[in-house]
DNA sequence: CGTGGCTCCTGGCGGC
DNA sequence: TGCCGCCAGGAGCCAC
C-alpha cells in the first residue's frame, strides 16, 4: 500500500489520535523492523514520553516527541498503523505497539518485516542520511523541470527514483503516466514542454485526488487506472485494454492506446 | 549514470 | 487437500 498518499494518512491517523497521550510503555514484538536505533533504547525514550506533532517526508511519517527526538516509521510493501482502542481486535502482524493509558494502542503492523522504524534527532539528519530528493508534493515546476532534463531515464522510473523525487511507488507512478497520457518509458529528456507541464500537474493532481480519498482504491476516480492493473482489463480512458510489462523488475500497467510511445 | 538481477520477508492465489 | 511457482503498492546492493 504505502505510497506518499497512503503515508500521509498514516500520519493524519497518528495525529489525530495519538498526540498528547502519556506513552505508558512500547512494546518491540519483532527487533527485525528496528533500524538505527536498539529495543532497548526506543523503549525507554517512549516510556513516560509523548507525541506532540507529526511530519512525512516521501513515503516516510515521522513522530516527535516532547522529550526530544523523532520516531520514524517507514511501510515497505505492507506496513501500516491503526489506533487500537480495547474493545477492537488486534492486527495480525503488530511489530510494535505503543500503550497509552487506558487500554489504548497504537499498532505498527508490517506483514512482510521489509517497513522499518527508526530514530533521529531533526527531519533534515534524516533526508540527508537516506539521500531523499524533494517531496512530490514539495516540488515546483522549475525544479521538476531541471530534473526531467537532467535525467536520461524513462518517466516511470524517474517518478520512482526516491533520492531524485521521493514519495511516489509502483502504483501511482503508473497512476501519473497515465494521466497525463505519457508512456512510462518515454525518456524524460525527451519530453516537450508540453507534456513536461502535464506530467507535472498530473502528479500533483493524482497525489491530491488520492490523499482526499484517503488513499482508499475503491474510492478512487472512474477515471483513474488504479482498480484496472490486470492485463487485459478494459481501460478507463477508451476501449482499448491494459497492458503489463516489467520495468526495472515491477509490474508496469499502461494503456498502449492512451499512452503512446 | 542507467538498468537488471538478487536479496530481505510473508502470504494469497491459481494450477496440477 | 497438498505442493509449487508466481506474484505482491519497497529498497539496498552489486555487476555490467
Amino acid at each position: 500500500m504505502p505510497e506518499l498518499p497512503d503515508v500521509e494518512i498514516f500520519r493524519r491517523i497518528i495525529d489525530d489520535t495519538s498526540l498528547n497521550r502519556t506513552i505508558e510503555r512500547c512494546r518491540v514484538l519483532d527487533a527485525g523492523i528496528l533500524e538505527s536505533v536498539s529495543k532497548t533504547k526506543i523503549q525507554s525514550e517512549l516510556k513516560g514520553n509523548a507525541f506532540e506533532e507529526t511530519a512525512r517526508y516521501g513515503k516516510y511519517a515521522l513522530a516527535r516527541l516532547k522529550k526530544g527526538e523523532w520516531m520514524t516509521l517507514h511501510f515497505g510493501m505492507t506496513g501500516f498503523v491503526t489506533f487500537v482502542q480495547a474493545e477492537d481486535g488486534m492486527p495480525k502482524h503488530v511489530r510494535l505497539l505503543i500503550d497509552f493509558d487506558g487500554e489504548n494502542h497504537l499498532a505498527y503492523d508490517c506483514t512482510r518485516k521489509l517497513g522499518k522504524i527508526g530514530w533521529t534527532k531533526d527531519i533534515d539528519t534524516f533526508v540527508k542520511k537516506k539521500k531523499l530528493g524533494v517531496d512530490a508534493l514539495d516540488v515546483t515546476y522549475d525544479a521538476f523541470q531541471k530534473m526531467l532534463a537532467e535525467n536520461r531515464s524513462g518517466v516511470k522510473s524517474f517518478l520512482m527514483k526516491q533520492n531524485t523525487l521521493c514519495g511516489i511507488g509502483n502504483v501511482y507512478s503508473d497512476e501519473v503516466c497515465f494521466q497525463a497520457r505519457i508512456h512510462p518509458q518515454k525518456e524524460t529528456n525527451g519530453l516537450d514542454k508540453k507534456e513536461s507541464r502535464k506530467l507535472y500537474e498530473s502528479m500533483k493532481s493524482v497525489l491530491e485526488t488520492a490523499i482526499e480519498r484517503r488513499a482508499d482504491p475503491e474510492k478512487m476516480p472512474e477515471k483513474f487506472l488504479i482498480s484496472h492493473r490486470k492485463e487485459d482489463a478494459d481501460c478507463p480512458g477508451c476501449n482499448g485494454k491494459v497492458h503489463r510489462i516489467k520495468i526495472s523488475g515491477r509490474s508496469a500497467y499502461y494503456c498502449p492506446a492512451c499512452q503512446k510511445s
